[in-house]
DNA sequence: ATAGTAGTTGACCAAGTAGTCAACTAAACC
DNA sequence: GGTTTAGTTGACTACTTGGTCAACTACTAT
């Protein structure tokens, strides 16, 4: 009943490219209003605030991700290949970010989660729940390389913990330096961190 | 000639103190000189912008630490200890913090790095400029550790860009998670990322 | 076709924002 | 003690911002 929309949707998008491509606090509704082509009224009819639309653009986010994590991290694909796939996906989603907008953007959950923490509660649990997510996929493609004998990693939760700080920090790092080659050592790195044997090409 | 004033510092300390707590783009002009206790005038006196003031705060700030960055990476400090030191005393000055104000606040220019790429560029050159003053530090530290023969680390560079994003990456989650405590195994992982041999206490 | 309802709009308000300026004040120096 | 000059102030403007609302519109189900 009633007619149908999409600008629930555009808002949302509007949000993520806005937060993404600047931040969150330099990004303002009636810029999202803009950019969405949705007028004012009704972001507030769909929306109560800028935190609450984020929230939702977050949620709808995660819903499309979801699957491709989940076979990236299927339980048929050996291990460290999991994590392999995981960090090349990365370096390769940012190499097409960059080409067609001339900007490296990093991790977008970790980058908003670092500027809004301590303020904005609900989007700031949203982030961590999330984050926490990737998390758990890492930690788990982990304790399978342990339980395979493919690592030595008995402390699966301790390695899970380095590898993610390494690989957000090197998103990071790539967003500052808008240099998306930074990200090319990754997969090398996390799994030299994991002590994999794979690490140097032509070792003595 | 003239009267004196500590004008100048104060709005500094405050632009850094709610930059560091908050955010940039979440903070204004206002909130600066309420802060600081200094009318808005003479903020314009001192400074043309918020962009500005924070430029002047973070070369302030850098000027600060210097000495202290120095002594930590002394040379005459055996490499792997200067490492170690640089990362208990960031866990310290962290604990601290929460300590008097109940937050994890995190490296402040990775945190403000990210958030203002790709605009704001004076300022997001600032902090390229002394974050990599940070990167020569700890890559100095590798390179003497290598050749004094305590890791095998010939590619220094590579290392030391992955020393530089996991610890970074690991300030971030803290102020994320605002626990303290993942910083705890920052020195561990570095020297395990270095393959120090002193990673596991009671290794088989 | 029409009634009910989901969604849209633009005008509006109050508060906050960046930025300006002329008049003012106090220290330093002679 | 008077003059110079660095620094201060508060009032001001112009604009942006978040947020509201009553009237309007178009779709859908019956």
């Amino acid at each position: 009943m009633g007619r149908v929309s999409d600008a629930k949707q555009k808002l949302m998008d509007a949000v993520t490219e806005l937060i993404w491509h600047g931040s969150y606090g330099g990004t303002t509704i009636d810029q999202i209003c803009e950019k969405a082509g949705v007028k004012k009224g009704s972001f507030y009819y769909f929306f109560e605030s800028k935190s609450d639309v984020a929230v939702a653009a977050l949620d709808a986010t995660w819903l499309q991700k979801q699957p491709e994590l989940d076979a990236l991290f299927s339980p048929t694909v050996p291990p460290l290949e999991r994590l392999r796939n995981f960090c090349n996906r990365g370096y390769e989603m940012q190499k097409e970010m960059k080409g067609h907008c001339g900007c490296v953007l990093g991790c977008p959950l970790f980058t908003l989660g670092a500027e809004i923490c301590n303020q904005e509660v609900k989007l700031h649990n949203k982030i961590k729940e999330i984050l926490g997510r990737y998390h758990t996929y890492i930690e788990s493609a982990i304790r399978d390389a342990h339980s395979q004998g493919l690592i030595d990693a008995p402390d699966a939760a301790v390695k899970a913990r380095m590898i993610f700080a390494y690989s957000e920090g090197l998103m990071t790092q790539a967003r500052i330096l808008n240099d998306v080659e930074v990200l090319r050592e990754m997969a090398e790195g996390v799994l030299g961190i994991l002590g994999a044997k794979v690490m140097t090409r032509k070792a003595a």
